[in-house]
DNA sequence: AGACCAAATATGGTCAGACCATACATCCTG
DNA sequence: CAGGATGTATGGTCTGACCATATTTGGTCT
């Protein structure tokens, strides 16, 4: 019984991954970066001798990995564009292996449990005062990592990362205490633990973030219903926001641990 | 200033993305699983009524996300069959946005460290109420997280998962002692580091640190080189090991805390 | 001149058909 | 019955054509 492995253990790579080895490639040595253009797609298939079709399967893997992003028409904003949105690859990426079974919410639950509290924690040591001073830990406070632009990385709300991390958090409890239904408290929540990430000034784990909350949105609502009251979220919300702006890891640690616990009492085994 | 959004706001999908929405939706209807096959390309353009080359740009998508394997030929194993390899994806996401300096490294590195700590205390939490034995000891009882078969995710391994993880770990570390020169060392310890992962039960968790290990494989040799002597690198290995083994949650991530200290002194740098 | 509209053009999106390479299935032979 | 020759289904690739879209260009009217 092949385990696996059969799978084109050496097979000749084929044309369109040529292509897109060429183009990384490319990417490195020419220093593309965001915004630049490739060429377009027939140009391509000259320059690399191989057909238009194996092209455009390189640049769709490539949009599927966020890459690049293609427009029609003419103009410099058209043809096969630089871009930077590892997050819808990472929204597919979940979407598709909890469809087939290959992960289980409870996996997804769990890593959102272990960046949300690695995220409280370093926010608020970013944002904290001065260190505790420590031996042989933290040597120079790089950039106040809520200063870090991650308006690249954003996948489909444009309009966050202008402000503080800290201000859109508080935002965010305010709209949650405005909500009217699950689904849109939900909806700020979600916004609420993005800028809880971002504050944190990991595009990395942002991305990650946000596949996450993305994959669990639905599930994240019914827990909202099944609760019933939010007041007890909100509390921990605030909690969570106080210890960040004053930089106590801490104690954001902690609250955030204490909602966690609130908002998936279940530590339901596998599944 | 183009923020964003300009990207096919509305535009009515293409023909491949209503493939890839009625493959998912079958996949999801059907129940088919890892193993089973999808419909030759031919077949499949004409029952969704688009060209083959829009099915195939599909399946690219669908094979970059580790979701589908294609084979030709003829037979059982030919044609898109549905696999699990979430593993490629992430690897090659990372790597290009390193590449478009999208990313990182120290957040790369600082996402490595997260994980690290927490699937070590996972790890150790997992072992520690039922069997406190030794290592390598007593594969009776249904370990809750060494049990779990991670096999569907292992990329290109696929000698991997088939013993207890606290048993790889130890021969890692039994192989980095008998590596020859500084890349040898490494392969061993990002085997020993994901035995650690997959020690904690968590298949997303494997995933991601698989990816990450690879886009830092590099990085860690020239540490290793930079460091010259590996002792202290295999004392904190076997502390880890050991705490792992013993349950002892705390022990293991202050060693896992002492480790990456040790292998990771100091912060700056990015790029 | 300036504003406005029409044609040219560049670019991705899609399809159809052909042919090749591969690997199993089938059948024919000895 | 063994073993090779042939058949065939499947992915891989190329070519060429045409469509949709959006900018660029240029001409025309006021």
């Amino acid at each position: 019984m092949t385990t696996d492995e059969r799978r084109r253990p050496d097979a000749r790579p084929r044309a369109f991954e040529e292509v897109l080895a060429r183009i990384e490639e490319r990417i490195a040595s020419d220093g593309l970066t965001v915004g630049d253009r490739l060429p377009g797609e027939r140009q391509l298939a000259e320059q690399l001798g191989v057909g238009r079709s194996s092209v455009r399967e390189a640049l769709r893997v490539l949009e599927t990995l966020g890459v690049v992003a293609s427009q029609a028409g003419r103009g410099p904003d058209a043809g096969a564009v630089l871009t930077s949105r590892p997050g819808n690859a990472l929204t597919d990426l979940l979407r598709l292996h909890l469809g087939l079974a290959t992960l289980s919410m409870r996996e997804v639950i769990d890593t959102r449990l272990m960046i949300e509290q690695w995220a409280a924690a370093r926010a608020a040591a970013a944002l904290a005062p001065a260190a505790p001073a420590a031996a042989a830990s933290t040597p120079t406070a790089p950039a106040p990592a809520s200063t870090l632009t991650a308006s690249t990385l954003t996948a489909s709300t444009p309009a966050a990362s202008t402000r503080p991390a800290t201000a859109r958090m508080a935002e965010a409890i305010a709209a949650m205490d405005a909500a009217r239904d699950p689904a849109e408290f939900v909806e700020h929540d979600i916004a609420f633990h993005l800028a809880l990430a971002e504050a944190a000034g990991n595009r990395l784990i942002v991305a990650v973030m946000r596949a996450l909350r993305d994959a669990l949105r639905r599930y994240a609502v019914d827990a909202v219903v099944r609760l019933g009251d939010t007041g007890g979220l909100q509390d921990d919300h605030r909690r969570i926001h106080r210890a960040i702006a004053d930089g106590d890891a801490g104690a954001a640690a902690a609250a955030v641990a204490e909602h966690l616990a609130r908002a998936y009492p279940e530590s339901g085994r596998d599944s």
